[in-house]
DNA sequence: TCCCAGGGTGTGG
DNA sequence: CCACACCATGGG
C-alpha cells in the first residue's frame, strides 16, 4: 500500500482527464489497470492511497517522485490567467508514465473518436485478447500481448469497434512485434527526433505522437492539439493559426518542459465547463 | 439526417 | 506546399 499527500494526487481527475482509459469506479475510488496490473486508487481526506500487488510498479506509473509543486508554481509565473485557473483548479492531475506500447496502441485508437467509445474498445480488445485476471475479488483483463493483436484476425478486430483503425492496431502490433519498432530505444532520441518517428507509423499524425510523447515517454516538451485544445487555443488564447501541428509547436514554445502539464490542466478545464 | 469525437491518409493541384 | 474526400462507429 501506498499513502500519498492528496494536494497533488487526486485520482478522479487524473483518471477522467483523459490521458488514460483502463479504469472503473470501485468502492470509494476506483480499479485502474495497466499492461497486465492492477491498482485500487481513492482519496481519503489528505491522502491518497493506492492500493496494489505491485508497488514500485504504480509508484512510477503515478509519478510520484516528481515534484508538482515545482510545476505549478512554475505555470503560475506565467502571467495568463487562464492557465493559471487551470493549473490551479486541476493541480490534483498528475501525468501518468504509461507503459510506451499500451500508450502508443490506445492513442492510435484514440485518433477521430470519442473518450467513451475508446474506452469501450479498449475494454473490448482486452476481454477479447488480453488474459483474464483477478485483483481484490475482482476479474478484469490484462492488455492484450503484441502476440494476441499481430496475430488477430481484422474480423475480430472489427468486432472490438476499431473500424477503419484495425489495420493501424495489427500492423503496428506487427511492427513491434517483429522488432521492426524498438520503442526502448527511443528513448536516447530527442522529443523532436522521437516526434518524427512516431510519425512514420501507419495511423500516427501529428496529434497522437505528441500523446504518445507525453504519456508514454514522459515528455513534458509536448502539446496535443485536438479538437478542444483548438478551441482552447482560439478562444482563450486569442490564437490566429489554423495549422494543428503550427499550434502545438507554438504552444511547446511558450511552455518549454511545462507543455504537457499546461495541455492536461487546460484540456480538462475546458471539458468541465471552467474555461 | 447530419454533426461530432483527444485525426490521419491518400490524392490532386 | 495546401485543400479536400474519405475513412468506421455510435451518440446526440
Amino acid at each position: 500500500m501506498i499513502k500519498f499527500d492528496s494536494t497533488y494526487l487526486n485520482f478522479k481527475d487524473t483518471l477522467f482527464c483523459g490521458q488514460v482509459f483502463r479504469f472503473k469506479p470501485y468502492k470509494n475510488g476506483f480499479m485502474v489497470f495497466t499492461l497486465d496490473k492492477a491498482a485500487y486508487c481513492y482519496n481519503e481526506g489528505n491522502t491518497a492511497i493506492i492500493e496494489s500487488d505491485d508497488d514500485n510498479y504504480f509508484h512510477n506509473y503515478f509519478d510520484l517522485s516528481r515534484d508538482y509543486a515545482q510545476i505549478i508554481d512554475s505555470i503560475n509565473a506565467c502571467n495568463n490567467e487562464k492557465v493559471m485557473l487551470s493549473a490551479n483548479t486541476y493541480k490534483g492531475i498528475r501525468i501518468l508514465k504509461q507503459d510506451k506500447i499500451e500508450a502508443l496502441l490506445s492513442f492510435i485508437v484514440s485518433q477521430n473518436n470519442n473518450i467513451p467509445r475508446i474506452k469501450s474498445i479498449i475494454e473490448k480488445l482486452s476481454s477479447t485478447f488480453g488474459e483474464k485476471k483477478r485483483f481484490l475479488g475482482e476479474d478484469y483483463f490484462a492488455f492484450p500481448t503484441l502476440q494476441a493483436l499481430a496475430g488477430a484476425s481484422y474480423e475480430d478486430l472489427k468486432a472490438c469497434g476499431l473500424g477503419y483503425r484495425a489495420e493501424y492496431i495489427k500492423e503496428t502490433a506487427q511492427k513491434l512485434l517483429l522488432g521492426e519498432l524498438l520503442l526502448d530505444d527511443m528513448d536516447k532520441l530527442s522529443t523532436t527526433e522521437l516526434k518524427k518517428s512516431l510519425l512514420k507509423i501507419k495511423g500516427i499524425g501529428d496529434k497522437v505522437a505528441n500523446c504518445v510523447t507525453l504519456f508514454g515517454f514522459g515528455r513534458g516538451d509536448s502539446f496535443p492539439v485536438d479538437t478542444w485544445i483548438e478551441k482552447i487555443y482560439r478562444e482563450d488564447f486569442n490564437g490566429t493559426l489554423t495549422d494543428r501541428t503550427k499550434i502545438s509547436n507554438y504552444l511547446v514554445d511558450l511552455f518549454k518542459e511545462n507543455a504537457g502539464f499546461v495541455q492536461q490542466y487546460m484540456f480538462y478545464a475546458k471539458r468541465e465547463g471552467l474555461l
